[in-house]
DNA sequence: CGTTATGTTGACCTCCTTCAAAGGCTGTGG
DNA sequence: CCACAGCCTTTGAAGGAGGTCAACATAACG
């Protein structure tokens, strides 16, 4: 995880303030005066794929906003086994517990190769503090994360495996994505509380059932009407 | 649901400012002068058990703070079923999407007899941005819904059903409590993304096994350290 | 080229759902 | 007071869904 945003030599800082997903995330309200001014402390991450953002339980100075690529949350469970309770995306932010608490509640981990800025809390906290904006877009944020981990009880860990399945698929909007778009077998058994194996069996019979197809280039092509009616069904 | 504190009659309102639970909920950082200041729009209801708070995808107008009793929140899903996505005890908010929304998410029901407070959005909109302690009291609640909400993915939609009731339970703190407590078999195959058949005949079991008791006051009383070990396995 | 992680598949068995029926409890009306 | 309806709970039987254990394939990587 190399930073970027504090390294002088880096045109980082002036990209800051025509950063694609800062409409997205927390630093909309601001100003390019005022994103100056609390731009010193932010650093810009490169997140290889796999590699840990943060780990649960671990002291949480920082919080992060996703740019591009895919983490994954995850809970390690008192059995040994482990769950993934979200999907953060690019406009997503990682970490929130830090502005209320004082350790990260999960474990962050690339799925993949990731784009991050790390934003100490105290600068979030000041923020919040003096710009309604921001405050508001924060608000915003949490709200989201409460509507994420709605989705994973209601879609992804409710009804027969199929179709917890199909509606995760339909969640990653699978059409388009690059190859590695697509989580590992085991991920998406955490990811639906089923096993590794069950998860395979799935996805394989999908697969004869056409309901997928992966293209030369290696992406999953998805029927998403066919898995539309496997998620109600 | 009657309302109180508006009526000119009821003591309440004087009672707000001693209430229980004033300083777990979102009023904590207040002075009893602030509090009478904004005192006025806010409705006591009595909230009988079954009856709806509110409803999923109205309009959502106000917030509610629960002084006592349980809500549940349940969601409807497309296949007809319904899976309750968190419960609210005293010191709970419900609704709080109403200040980042324009509609309620979840449909609200109380599974006990309940006390709640229902405050109008831009009330709690006006204090968020004028009184830092409620705004640190508000990212506490949102925080302590992302909580819940990860309790609800991790320990009771995961892992074989018994493990899951057992989680439950625990999480219910049944000792001690008065009989309705306790929430129907339909609601804990609904907590747990089980059918009801398989609820009660887990619960059946545990009370074969010892692991649960009615007392004679028809309260039920729980081997806590027994529920654990299952809990965990 | 072996080594290791990941995906696939099979066999078996357990757990859970489904469908069905019966028992208990409460409130209502004759 | 009893009969009856309605609701929740319990229990049974049967079948299917998913877990477990194991073998094997495949691909990436040193």
């Amino acid at each position: 995880m190399k930073a970027n945003c504090t390294n002088p030599e880096w045109i980082g800082r002036s990209k800051c303030a025509v950063c694609d997903v800062r409409n997205f995330v927390l630093f909309a309200g601001l100003s390019v005066d005022e994103l100056n001014a609390i731009l010193q402390p932010i650093d810009n991450l490169h997140v290889p794929q796999h590699s840990v953002l943060y780990e649960q339980g671990e002291p949480a100075p920082n919080l992060f906003t996703v740019r591009s690529g895919l983490i994954k949350l995850k809970v390690d469970l008192s059995n040994g086994c482990q769950r993934i309770v979200r999907l953060l995306r690019p406009g997503d932010v990682a970490g929130m517990e830090t502005l209320v608490g004082e350790r990260y509640h999960h474990t962050a981990i690339a799925l993949q190769t990731a784009d991050v800025c790390r934003i100490p809390r105290d600068v979030v906290i000041r923020l919040d503090q003096t710009n309604s904006r921001v405050h508001q877009a924060l608000l915003r944020r949490w709200q989201n994360s409460v509507d994420q981990a709605d989705h994973f009880i209601t879609a992804l860990s409710t009804g027969p495996a199929e179709a917890r399945m199909a509606r995760l698929l339909i969640t990653l909007g699978c059409t388009g994505d690059q190859p590695e778009a697509m989580p590992t077998r085991e991920d998406m058994g955490a990811l639906l509380g089923i096993t590794t194996e069950t998860a395979s069996r799935i996805m394989a019979e999908f697969r004869r059932r056409g309901l997928i197809q992966t293209d030369r280039g290696g992406e999953l092509v998805c029927d998403h009407a066919g898995l539309a009616l496997l998620a109600n069904g």
